[in-house]
Formats: structure tokens, sequence, C-alpha cells
RNA sequence: GGGCAAGUGGUGGAAUGGCAUACACGCAGGACUUAAAAUCCUGUGGCCGCAAGGCUGUGAGGGUUCGAUUCCCUCCUUGCCCACCA
């Protein structure tokens, strides 16, 4: 039979056939055996699958089908992250309803997953946007909001103009939406947000355990989450004068700095300090400062943040006293100090800070160095270019002086935490340290998860808000729908026109609902969950998917979780893997689950590059994986991409090495047809030296082959083992009369199959049954090696003389070093090198090498 | 500005202290063919040499070592992440 893109199609075809009649890959759980859950983050169905995908599921499959042959009963579920908005825009577009295009989009890349062979188990199937799943979305929520852990809150949150919608602290990107690349704005909003800050401490901590991570995703997950210690020190609002003797109110300012506390020579507030508005009423120029703050509030998130932008500030009008000295210093409002970070507030120390020095040369404020720089010790304040960042001994600070600043950090951070404020009188605002300078503090740069979008196509939040008896009675009147009562289903065939807010506030059918607490008239919340709540836990509801009765079922959750292999690309890092490790330690608060990490190995799959350029539909420069399958097979393609680069790093597409997976299975096909012949078990006691140096071949081929997998995923280079298995194959000639020889060579042509099983499924499963065999090679055993076959009788012994390679020696592998010596000193070509100098020493590794120092 | 990763033939890449360039792609030459495709064989880092062979070579420079692509230091380049983070 010959080997052509029709052929392969056929067999494909078959096989694929074969598998879904077979539900070869279908799984459950036996606690006889073990288990390995292999996952891969599951797709947004937008249709078409991309080669990016492609290289995903088939480094996916790739494992869990090596780990089936390896004995595991292998968890491979498929399903779609299937909420959110392109959804809406394709909707709009095409006046269609989202459910529907979303439906649509599932088959299809459902078609195309299976055109790749990828070993699903799919029977597990689930989309995130099918109403028993975000039930559960719904169910979590309220456990959450029961503990607090999911509330309702105003403030500044930032507003995606375009997508008409709040985003996440994680979703904005160089302050921009990570969507659309519209700049973010900071809007005043009622908002949902789930209290991640909660488990800080422990997704911090637990990063200890996830060894098996790349090292830079747990870096990314460590400064995401940015604790860093430091002071809170508190400094006195002093009276303005004709409100002389009213309560003073104090600017809690956080630093990591405390070492140059006593170089601070003002104050400044975020515009957005809720302190500003008790400071400025009745100051002369409280209008221009209003206008300042409606000027900063309006500005987009890209223009304040961007480094060159000039720092604008304004003069209160009012001072404050610095804790250690007594010091009134002035207050400033300005734009470079963001509300979200620390306490809104800092104390400038413009000698050493650039940013202060900066501000401070603009504003014509006074500086005053406290650190001596120990390299050029006469340092003047007139003689400063920019801030003294470096270390150093500090100088005016009173009895700190003359100390190196680092431990000055620690003194002074304890100092301030045990005494009062120098200049006397209460000025620890309650509860944050009775009367003291300031504490030492931590702080987190994680803030909480903001989870409203006002968006129709995601899951509801299910919280209703009664609108009689409740709320005349003036107490709480915001309620979670009661459990019977799930899912709050999203209404159908609703106007989607993207303007206008939420269409869900527009439905009456589902505004409307009763009371759970006084049955009266109740409205509905009618924000939608982010998506990422949705993708927080799914690899949990894989292990149960069609149980109605709860979220997930305990026990087979308790038997396939954690994920062994997570695999995934980089841009996750933080977002999808930080909220799924958070979903996991609230589960186990819960006692749901009994582990504390979700995935325990992660692997990030590089990016697919065409013409050095990462392949995306905007540069234009995307492969259709429909149009490679077509002309080569799925096969040709897996091994391509598993053969061109280690699974982490990026891929350049190429045209003509796809070619050569095409050549190579080609030969592998021609091997088994023209070469296997159905042989007994024959005598290897008559072994020669060709039998021998095909065996040794062929159990090194496992070796490497079986190490690789092991250890990295390493394919590209288990790939090539298997390349020179097939080398050796076709230079052994077999004598077409001899069994011996015959039955060797068919163990070669078996092995080499078996190794190529796992990435090339359709045509291993082809040439199986080409040679007699009638199980799936998917179930069959993974071909084990003996290192007795491995040892060679000879050794290719390297001389080098002083490093340098000046022979090569071929002797018994058994060598003695003094006849090893022998042999080698013997020759005149070595003598020749070492030119009657004394030898110093030898450096003799077995079997490989020799070092002769003259 | 801070952090991390990576730099090896014409190309993808291999070697993690012991023969640099495994395995492929490409290219060149040859066989088969009326011819082409396919397939097979040979060669393929650079320089010198008819050859045997020699010298040189893993971004640049230095160090450790009998020996460095591999470990250490400095620098350059590229990529990624974070970033007025106090």
């Amino acid at each position: 039979m010959p080997y052509t893109t029709n052929d392969i199609k056929r067999i494909e075809a078959k096989w694929q056939k074969y598998w879904a009649e077979h539900k070869t890959f279908k799984v459950s759980a036996d606690p006889q055996q073990p288990k390995y859950y292999c996952l891969e983050m599951f797709p947004y169905p937008s249709g078409k699958i991309h080669m990016g995908h492609v290289r995903n599921y088939t480094i996916a499959d790739v494992i869990a089908r090596f780990k089936m042959m390896q004995g595991f009963n292998v968890l491979h579920p498929m399903g779609y992250d299937a909420f959110g908005q392109p959804a809406e825009n394709a909707a709009i577009k095409n006046k269609t309803d989202p459910a529907q295009w979303t439906y649509r989009c599932i088959d299809q890349m459902r078609e195309e997953l299976k055109k790749m062979g990828f070993s699903y188990d799919w029977d597990r199937e689930l989309a995130t946007c099918d109403a028993d799943y975000y039930k559960w979305n719904q169910w979590i929520f309220i456990k959450m909001f029961e503990k607090g852990l999911a509330y309702k809150r105003a403030s500044a949150v930032n507003w995606c103009p375009s997508c008409e919608t709040t985003l996440a602290n994680e979703e904005v990107i160089n302050g921009a939406c990570w969507r659309c690349q519209t700049d973010v704005v900071q809007k005043q909003l009622e908002q949902w947000y789930l209290k991640i800050t909660h488990y800080s401490e422990t997704l911090l901590e637990d990063l200890n355990k996830l060894t098996d991570w790349p090292e830079r995703v747990r870096l990314m997950q460590e400064n995401w989450i940015g604790k860093s210690y430091g002071c809170e020190i508190y400094f006195k609002v002093e009276p303005a004068g004709r409100q002389a003797g009213t309560e003073s109110e104090t600017i809690p300012v956080f630093t990591t700095r405390p070492d140059t506390i006593f170089g601070a020579t003002y104050v400044v507030l975020a515009p957005e300090h809720p302190l500003v508005e008790k400071l400025i009423p009745g100051l002369s120029q409280e209008k221009k400062i209003r206008e300042f703050i409606k000027k900063a509030a309006n500005e987009s998130k890209s223009a304040r943040i961007s480094g060159d932008k000039a720092k604008e500030g304004m003069f209160t009008g009012r001072y404050a006293l610095n804790p250690v000295n007594g010091e009134a210093i002035p207050i400033y409002i300005a734009d470079y100090v963001l509300m979200e970070y620390g306490t809104g507030a800092i104390m400038a120390v413009p000698a050493h800070d650039q940013r202060d020095f900066l501000f401070a040369k603009e504003h014509k404020l006074p500086l005053r160095i406290v650190i001596q720089n120990p390299e050029a010790p006469s340092l003047k304040v007139h003689d400063l270019k920019q801030a003294f960042e470096g270390e150093g001994n500090l100088v005016n600070s009173k009895q700190f002086d003359g100390m190196d600043n680092e431990s000055a950090k620690e003194k002074i951070a304890q100092w301030m935490s045990v005494n009062p404020p120098v200049a006397g009188g209460e000025t620890s605002p309650a509860g944050r340290g009775a009367n003291k300078m300031g504490k030492v503090t931590v702080h987190w740069r994680l803030r909480d998860w903001l989870i409203s979008r006002q968006r129709y196509w995601g899951t509801p939040i299910p919280i209703v808000y009664c609108i009689e008896k409740c709320r005349r009675d003036g107490k709480n009147f915001m309620w979670p729908v009661s459990e019977e009562d799930l899912p709050v289903k999203l209404p159908k065939n609703l106007q989607i026109t993207g303007q206008g807010g939420s269409p869900l506030t527009k439905s009456a059918e589902f505004i409307h609902a009763k009371c759970p607490k006084c049955g009266g008239a109740a409205i509905r919340e009618f924000d939608t969950m982010a998506t990422f709540f949705d993708s927080s836990w799914y690899f949990l509801r894989f292990c149960s998917p069609r149980d109605d009765k709860q979220v997930f079922d305990k026990k087979e959750a308790a038997y396939w979780m954690p994920v062994d292999q997570y695999i995934g690309g980089i841009e996750h890092a933080i977002l999808h893997l930080l909220y799924s490790r958070f979903f996991t330690k609230f589960l186990k608060d819960l006692g749901l689950v009994n582990f504390a990490e979700p995935f325990t190995r992660l692997l990030t799959q590089g990016m697919v590059l065409k013409d050095g350029e990462v392949m995306s539909k905007s540069r234009g420069n995307t492969v259709d994986p429909d149009e490679v399958i077509a002309k080569f097979g799925a096969d040709t393609l897996r091994l391509f991409i598993l053969f061109a680069a280690p699974p982490e790093d990026q891929l350049e597409w190429n045209d003509s090495a796809m070619e050569g997976s095409w050549k190579f299975l080609n030969r592998v096909w021609n091997t088994v047809e023209n070469r296997y012949q159905p042989a007994e078990r024959a005598d290897s006691a008559v072994l020669d030296r060709a039998d021998k140096d095909l065996e040794r071949e062929r159990h090194s081929a496992v070796k490497k082959f079986t190490e690789n997998m092991q250890k990295g995923f390493k394919f590209n280079t288990a790939i090539s083992a298997a390349m020179i298995l097939l080398n050796a194959v076709d230079q052994y000639k077999a004598d077409g009369h001899s069994k011996v020889k015959q039955y060797y060579l068919n163990e070669a042509i078996k092995t080499l199959v078996l190794l190529l099983a796992p990435m090339t499924p359709h045509i291993c499963e082809e040439l199986w049954q080409m040679m007699g065999q009638k199980e799936s090679i998917a179930r069959v055993s993974w071909p084990s090696y003996n290192e007795a076959a491995l040892e060679q009788d000879t050794a290719a012994i390297v001389v080098q003389i002083n490093g340098k390679v000046r022979g090569k020696f071929d002797v018994p592998a058994a060598i003695s070093e003094a006849e090893l010596k022998k042999i080698i000193l013997a020759d005149a070509k070595i003598q020749q090198y070492i030119g009657g100098k004394a030898v110093q020493k030898y450096i003799i590794i077995p079997k490989k090498l020799v070092n002769i120092v003259i």
C-alpha cells in the first residue's frame, strides 16, 4: 500500500471512529489503580482552533497517552470556557443570540479537536455557559458570601469605556483594557469583590510547595502578591487657625524606608484620599484644589502612570507634624501618589527618593540629607543632581547619626513603635497603635478581586434586593438566593446592542424576584460574574461533571485531584492560576477538598511564531491547522510540533520541516510494510555482532526516549532517539532465511512503533494492526529496556594532552588503568606530542577519556 | 527603573564539567529516470592545505579548573514579566 494524503486521511478517520465507538479513553475512578490527571487549559470557543491550541493540546495528549501506556488510570478531559464578551460582540455584529453563537462555535471546535486525534474522555465534556455548570458558580459565590469573602463595596474602580464594564486589577495591562487596549479610567462604583486578600499569606507561602512549577511563574505570582515589610508612621495634622480646638486628624503613611524619616520635608496625599475632604473646606484655595482633583480623576490610567509625565500637585495650605521631631511640614495633594497602594499617603524624602526629588524641585520644596554616601561623604543639598538612593550612614538624625541605614531601618521602626511622638500629644488613630509614632507593618500589593461585570453573557450574581418589608425596616435588604432556587438563569433572546449598559437591566422577566427573607417584591442583582470565576474550579467539576446534586463529588475529587500535570500558556501565569489557587484554598476551608494546591506540575508551552513574530490574526501570519491536516494529516502536524522545539520554547513555523516529519513517517511506514515478517521467537544464543548492535540500539532508544519523556517532557530529543533507531533498522541487513534475524528485526520495528504511539497515534494504530496485533496500541504496555543490553565490549577512549584532543583509542571496556596507559604511551603520535617532556599527571575518566598533563 | 530567562553552523536544535554542533531541515554533488517528483548514497562551522593534517571556533572580556557551551564576575544584545509600589 502506498503512503499518500488520501491513505492518511482514511487511516486517521478510521481510528478516530474506532476510539469514539470503543470509548477507548473513557475512565472512572478506581482506587486499585494509580491515577494521573492530565489537563490543558480549556479554550474559549471562538470556533476555529489555532496553532497555539494545537501545540498546547498535542503536548498534553502525548503526556496523557504516555502515562496510559505506563499503566496509569488517566483522566484527560476537555471543556469550554464559554462565557464572555466575544460572544456578545459576535451577537451584536451578526444579530444573533450569544448562546446560539457560542454553542455553534463549540460544535465546530469539537470537530476540529477530534480531527487531531486527542485522547479525551468525551463523556466528561462541559461548557461553563451550561446552566448545570454555572449553577455551581452561584453556589460557590453564596458560600463565599456567607463567609464574608464575597462582598459589595463602593470605591474607585477600573472602568473600560469601550467595553462598558469594570475590570479587575489583573485585567489592566499598562493602564489599558486587556481585551480591547482602550485606556482604563477610574470610576466610583458599587461593585462585588472576592476577598482573595484573606489568603495573601498562604497564597505566597504555598508557592514554596510548587517545586514543579516554572520558577518564573512562581516569581511572577510572588511579585504580584507583593509582600513588603515596612512601617506605618502617623503624622498629626496641625489644626487650621480658625478650627483650633477641633478634634485633630492623623495621616498614616506607609514607607519601606523608615531610616529616612528625619529627612521628610512634606507629606503627600493621593487626590482620592478620603482625608482631603476633611482638610480643605473653608480654605481660600479650596476651589482650585477641587478642580485639580477632578482633573486627576478624569485622567486615564495609562497617562497617569507613564514615567515621563511631570508630577502635578498642589499645596493644601495645611501642615502635619513629623512625630520624630515635631517639625511642621506642608501637606500636598499630588497625582504621583496612588490611593490603591499603601495608605494612599506618603512622607516625602526628596533627598533620597527620585520621585519626591523631582516633585520638590518643581514646587521649590526643601531637601534634607539624612544619609551620607560613604564614597562621597560630604554631600551637600545644592550638589544634588538627583536623589541619593544608595546605602550609607545616617546624619541629621539625632541619636541615630552614624548608624548604617540598613540597621537604622529596623532600629528606627522599633523605636517608633514603642515611643509616643516627641512633640507630645495623641496622634495614633484609634486601633492603629496606642499613641505611638508608628508601627511595623506588612503591606500587600494584592488587592481584592473585583468580579462584577456589567455584561449579559456571564453567570448572574445570585443576589436579590428586597424592595418591600426588609427595605422599609431599614436594616439588611440584600439577600443571597436560596440554594433550592438555583440556578438563577440567564434570560434568553434579549436584545444585545452593546450600548446603554447591561441588557439584563431591561429584562423584566429577569429583574423581578421574590425576597427570600420576607417574601415581598425584590429585584435581582444584574451584574454578572467575571469569567475567570468560571475557570477557577472547572478542574474539580471534571471529576464528576454530571452530578446535579452537588458542586462536585468529594470522593471523585479525592481520587483524581490534584491535577498531576497542567499545561497552558504563560499568559495565565497570574490571573487564572492565582484565582484557581485561591478557590482551592477556599474549598479546602469548606472541607470539600483536602489539598491546598490544585496543580502539582505546571508546564507553560511557548508561543508559535511565523517569520519571527507571534502567530496572530491581527498580524495576518496565521497558519490554519485545518489546512495542514488536510494536506499532511494530524500525525505529521503533531510530530512536527513536538520535534521542532522543546515544549517551553518558542516554536518557529517551518513548512519544509513539516515535510521532514512527513518523510520520517513515510519511512516508518515503508519499514513496517516491507521488512516486518511474522516470525517465531528465536534463540538468542546465536546472536552475531550485527544482531547485538541492533538489540543495543533498541534498548538504548527505549532508555533515551523514556528518560526524555519523564525528565521535563523533552519530546524533541525523544523523537531523535526514535529516528536513530529507525536509521539502525534501515542499516541492518536481515538475512531473509534467518528466523533469528527476522525476529530481532521485528522486535526493533515493534519497539519503534510503540515509542511513537503517543505522538502519532493514528498511524501507529494502523501499523500495529498491520503487524497482526488485535488490541488498540493506546492500551499496550510501554516497552522496557535492559541495562545489560546497553553494555559495549569496547570503549572509545579520547586522549587529551593538556586538555587538547590528540587521539582516540578503541580498547576493551574492562581494561585496567595500567594497561590503558601502556597502550596510549606506546603510540608514536602521542609520544610526538609529549615530546620528551615529563608527565605531571594523568586524569582518567573510565571508558571515556584520558588527559595527560605535561 | 526593578526582576527573570536566553544568546551554539545557512535554519530548528543537541550536549549541564570530559570528542562542540546529536537528530533533523536546507544546500551541494552523485545514483535511479527520456525527464521531473519521490527515493537512496556522499559531503556540509570557519580559515590554511593537492592531501595527510594543522589552526580556530558556543554574544564580548576576564576568572576557577588538568579540562568550561556548561560554574563564577563584568559588559553587550534580545525576549518576557512588573512598574510614579512609597
